[in-house]
DNA sequence: CGAAAATTTCTGTTTAAACTGAATAAAGTG
DNA sequence: CACTTTATTCAGTTTAAACAGAAATTTTCG
């Protein structure tokens, strides 16, 4: 089992761009090379595959899993943990909305409430720092629905919506 | 001029966001310094509201510049600059949406792309390996696509839009 | 129950980015 | 055209996260 240079390729920049996101560069590239491997794989292939050591592979499988980007499986007969990502990409798309939604969005609303009713006490902040917050808090709202009502959506009319265009935009113009 | 408990809270939750997205700490500091301030700021107010150094504030607001978040006006009989951030939150969204795009979907479509005419080539790598690239490929594409008609969508057909929820899908799916 | 295999935890090191303060440069002003 | 104010660049320091390797733990099986 080697990788090849086009799938190097491929989890190298993941990896780069696993630093823009939350994660680390090799979460990223383990996700990316369970994402293009058509079989399971164990810790230890990983380590070769990637060149890591099998702590960092241990720890970052942790952290995909807790995404739940990446899962366990078993063998029979064999004790070892294999593992495998999300291979459709649209539930790919579906379950980092939903993490980020987690970790991003839902804090941010909480924080947002809290100073909009403190802000509300303070006499000495400008009316305009006031509505600036209550539009941030109006507009992570939204986001926050818009993040619900995607996850529920099937891929199939997913797919369709973001090829749509600006067909919807009449729709909703008028 | 201070800043007042809630807006401090504000502040630095944006800078623990701003560390989960690309940027730093400082750079979403002062970018949600310049948000809620009703008045545009001076580097060296900005130093004294959030007490990190001149040269900081210098290289921060350069990168929000560039981002296109931040603009430098110029006061008449006042030769400093004076900075402030886009605050309509929508057009907020719209520019980072941009910006994204410009600093990660594109250029892992370049990769994509590549990877897919070069993975042909190869007799060594899976069909299933093959076929992920692809799809993967298709989605961030859809992805871009869907940014670009984000970004000329206007505010108002865009707030109905996040606030439409399923009843779109049943336009879509049938 | 003890040995072997497999995995996780822990500690110390490395690395990269953020940040400061000083030095330099640029832009007015008297 | 010196002098002051303001802004940027640069070099060194600090800080935080990523990572490796060793130690400890857990699991499995004879």
């Amino acid at each position: 089992m080697k990788i090849s240079p086009a799938t190097e390729k491929y989890i190298l920049h993941w990896g780069e761009m696993g630093a823009r996101w939350g994660t680390n560069r090799t979460v990223a590239q383990i996700q990316a090379l369970l994402y293009l491997s058509p079989k399971p794989l164990r810790a230890d292939q990983i380590v070769d595959l990637l060149s890591v050591a099998r702590s960092n592979v241990s720890t970052s499988i942790r952290e995909l899993q807790s995404y739940g980007l990446v899962h366990m499986i078993h063998l029979l007969g064999d004790r070892r943990d294999y593992f495998e990502s999300i291979d459709d990409v649209w539930e790919l798309f579906r379950v980092i909305i939903e993490q980020r939604k987690q970790r991003e969005l839902n804090p941010t609303l909480t924080m947002l409430r809290q100073c909009v009713s403190e802000v509300e006490q303070e006499s000495q902040t400008d009316d305009i720092t006031k509505e600036r917050i209550r539009n941030m808090l109006e507009f992570i709202d939204s986001t926050n629905t818009w993040y619900e009502k995607i996850r529920s959506i099937s891929t199939s009319t997913l797919q369709k919506l973001m090829k749509l265009g600006t067909t919807i935009t009449k729709l909703v113009s008028k």
